[in-house]
DNA sequence: CTGAAAGCGCTAACAA
DNA sequence: TTGTTAGCGCTTTCAG
């Protein structure tokens, strides 16, 4: 009895042909006649061929694409959750043929350019970038784009570049949702202020706009009484709070729009404060957890950074492997986080870290 | 002249054995003697050796993995998220050799207990299943599972089964996460009632078991004054809640643990009561951005069928080719949707309905 | 124009 | 305890 075939094997067996001529027309090489082509391709589409891709990279010995990526190195918070999600997606990947290039810069822009020039240099097939510095990444990004090297923003995005696509929660909407939660939160008439790291940084502003544009349609008669910037220095976090709080006694909500969120409880408990004037925070890191319980913050606006880590590289090998087109943005929503929940999000699990990869990327890095 | 040998060829020529007891010893396997595999593994270490994943996938991947998929095909809503996911990871591992068998039930329960018999018979490696009415699946889920073939339950669990995982959002979580957001929309002693499906369904009931247990924490004073049962009928359910509305003239809340929630939006309309009645309901569909928009509805807890979707496939693929221990639990955190970020999610998409899916399932589930 | 065959690196079944 | 061998599905080269 003949043997259950598959793939190319399959197809060459219905069309009675061998498995050198189904890959000729699959592929489009010449040295075959239009008639069995046709009759190929036609099978090949009847039973919904799709490539195995392991078998694929396997035989053409090379991996069949190289993806760069260049993050933050930074380890706590935010980043280390965005390098999960890259490398879960990662080991998933190279099961089919897929290599990566780790180029990890140790903060958020900080030689970021240098690293993008060197995976340019080393020849990746596509890059995913954190663009710590818009301006100095924008003609290299260009350039990468330029030699048919894609490039994915992922969670600070490069907008004026020629990017194939960013992912990332937009920060306006991050305000925003801030300010709708805020707004029905505090009864009406209320006033409510906002801290952020710096007015300069884009990513601050655009969610200090969005709060305070969203923020009064869902408060009749809501202000925004102050905004404090507070340089992600704890200690002049702590001191401008506390002396905002002094100021305005009737203060009924803060928005938080960095991550820098515990001087802003420490201040809220020192003046006695803690619950009674709501707080909206950004992020989640495992030492907020006491002031979820406390009562101290009341929700925080959550960016995904597994998620966003996971779409930027599931995006660009779609791309390169199955020439998927890019959607010029993926934009994904905030989660919000409150008391209830806290403990699905894996921030919240200490024994989860998975040290293994990060060894991985240490050595990988270091290889070069 | 001896040819380039790669990895676990190359070991073998350095150590002097076979590839056969590089094997053995770099897996772990018995029939090795403990001095030839301590060398082995001295020499993969030297050469930093790394498997090849995709000559592993391909050559593990010959045992052809069959998985079984067994949900409700109802078109809208919920369910049509979930296939997305499920059948979006599919297309992904059908490159590696993963093939699936499609058992789409009419409606949830309807009918599951005789698909799921003959997905056994047909001899598929893992089932994944909504558990319509666990009872009755119980029985021969535990039979799936003492032939060693995994079930993961996804969206509705089947608790008392021995089913391998179960990938949700916790009704109870539901409940609480919307007791709690209702909780800080209202001022303290507000009343406020749930609207149910039916309170002899385990989900409606823990849902509004995790409300009421919820929402006095966090609304001083708060009580809640009744529980609708509208039993997805529009008309009852309307009835229902313009009658409640009449009989507590001053209810400040509503919280909708049902997907059917525009008779209840309806009523709050024909009572002149929209926006002025907090409103959170569950789950999302196209039809309620109206209500958002016309501040209706206050906020909406999402379950993320298409994650759910999307999860159930990886972790039982996952086990399936590579032998991943199965989480006995993945507990979702459900999203929060309000007017700022609505836009954002799938359901309010119309266009990205990918209709060649749906086809494909469909034909996939008649070629039985 | 088409077929046959040799691998890619790894796993697993079977010999020795 | 160890070696040998037959594939996994695809690409590529060399014959016909």
């Amino acid at each position: 009895m003949t043997r259950k075939r598959r793939g190319i094997h399959l197809i060459a067996e219905m069309a009675q042909v061998s498995i050198g001529t189904v890959d000729r027309a699959l592929h489009g090489r010449n040295g075959i006649s239009h008639a069995t082509r046709e009759r190929i391709l036609q099978i090949a589409r009847e039973i919904g061929y799709t490539p195995n891709l392991a078998a694929r990279a396997l035989s053409a010995g090379k991996a069949g694409v190289r993806i760069g990526v260049c993050i933050p190195r930074e380890i706590h918070f935010f980043y280390d959750q965005l390098w999960g999600g890259v490398l879960e997606e990662a080991r998933r990947l190279e099961h089919m043929g897929v290599a990566f290039e780790f180029r990890p810069v140790r903060n958020l822009g900080e030689g970021d350019t240098e690293a993008l020039r060197e995976l340019i240099e080393d020849g990746v097939d596509g890059v995913i970038l954190t663009a710590g510095n818009p301006d100095g990444l924008t003609p290299l990004v260009n350039e990468a784009e330029g030699r048919n090297i894609p490039v994915v923003c992922v969670s600070t995005d490069a907008p004026e570049s020629l990017r194939s696509s960013i992912v990332c929660v937009e920060p306006r909407l991050n305000g925003q949702l801030a300010g709708e939660l805020m707004g029905k939160f505090v009864p009406a008439g209320s006033k409510v202020a906002v801290v952020a790291g710096m007015l300069t940084a884009m990513d601050h502003l655009s969610k200090t706009e969005g709060f305070s544009v969203t923020f009064p349609k869902h408060c009749h008669g809501g202000q925004i009484v102050g905004v404090i910037e507070g340089h992600e220095d704890e200690d002049e976090s702590f001191q401008k709070t506390f002396d905002l709080l002094g100021r305005v006694p009737d203060l009924a909500g803060l928005y938080v729009n960095t991550v820098n969120c515990l001087p802003v409880c420490r201040a809220l408990g020192a003046r006695q404060l803690a619950g009674r004037v709501k707080l909206i925070t950004t992020d989640l890191f495992a030492e907020m957890a006491t002031y979820f319980a406390k009562g101290t913050i009341t929700a925080s606006i959550y960016q995904q950074p597994h998620r966003q880590g996971q779409l930027a590289v599931r995006l660009l090998a779609d791309n390169l492997t199955a020439n998927q087109p890019f959607p010029p943005t993926v934009h994904l929503s905030p989660g919000v986080v409150m008391s209830s929940n806290l403990h699905l999000f894996r921030e919240m699990r200490r024994s989860e870290t998975k040290l293994p990869d990060v060894v991985r990327v240490a050595s990988l890095a270091t290889k070069v």
